[in-house]
DNA sequence: TTTATTTAAGATAAAATTGTCTTAAATAAA
DNA sequence: TTTATTTAAGACAATTTTATCTTAAATAAA
């Protein structure tokens, strides 16, 4: 459903949070530990969305990543897909397509606009605090 | 939301479909010039779907791919799809993750369980007739 | 039978994605 | 100030996906 990439960058922000809201920074190895990915690549994604100001970051002794824990709820899902992967989950036709007649459209039309209008919607609703304490209370993990 | 292999066959599958509705076979020089496709690419990925008996082809001139017109109802796009990309689509979480608890899935998991329900549905509700028949009756097109 | 036309199959190549490695910059502690 | 630690940035490499090219096989017509 999502690139590697996003994948890999949706967990590291749901563990970075997790020990935020305990108040720990962490490294990119703990985080690679705690998600199963691979560091160096992990490493560029979690500096893409620090870049975008999703993640904080002290670099040096005692350094790490972190998240204001005041915002964690103000972070929704789609604001880590879409700076990642961009706005391409939402753009054109479910069948590629590069036009069609948008007054009579195909059998499969409404079906594509609703599923990806559903993806929205969850991407929107969901944020990495709901996440974060999931994890934390043990309702999901991130690897095993 | 599919590979390019599974865009450039459902293309090919509906105007094939649309134009064994007029018992014509068609070469795929002819289907690539309809949905703006890479020909050999396309080639490729057309006679996969004959392998798997979702097209037929004839070799030699005069020869071409068409489909059963009577088998058109019963092939729906999960067919073509699962023929191409495989059921990828319908395996793990939206996560990407391996495991995870399933007595207290996280608050995405549901989410993703509807929206992967909503699109096998689809999948499995729309026939290649239908959307042949969108095309024939000028509802949708391919390209433009 | 010979030739032309078409799909079939597989090798090769290009592009995109995924992943690694090296060096630089920042920063804290000794 | 020097050293160790950590993120930042970007070059490089591997893999996967996408696309092309070449040759073979089938078949119909001349
Ligand atoms: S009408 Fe059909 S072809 Fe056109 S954008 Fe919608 S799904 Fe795609
Ligand atoms: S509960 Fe969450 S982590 Fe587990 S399979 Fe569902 S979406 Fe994925």
């Amino acid at each position: 459903m999502f690139s590697k990439a996003t994948e890999y960058g949706i967990k590291a922000i749901i563990y970075i949070a997790s020990q935020s809201m305990l108040e720990r920074r962490v490294k990119i190895g703990e985080v690679v530990e705690h998600i199963d990915s691979p560091v160096a690549f992990t490493a560029k994604i979690v500096g893409a969305l620090v870049k975008v100001g999703i993640v904080q970051s002290i670099t040096g002794p005692y350094g790490g990543f972190y998240i204001d824990r005041h915002r964690m709820d103000q972070i929704k899902m789609i604001d880590i897909v879409t700076a990642i992967d961009g706005d391409s989950i939402f753009n054109g036709c479910g069948l590629g397509l590069k036009e069609c007649d948008d007054e009579q459209p195909c059998p499969m039309h409404y079906k594509f606009v609703q599923i990806r209008a559903d993806l929205k919607e969850m991407l929107n609703s969901t944020t990495i605090l709901e996440l974060a304490e999931g994890l934390k209370s043990g309702k999901s993990i991130l690897m095993r």
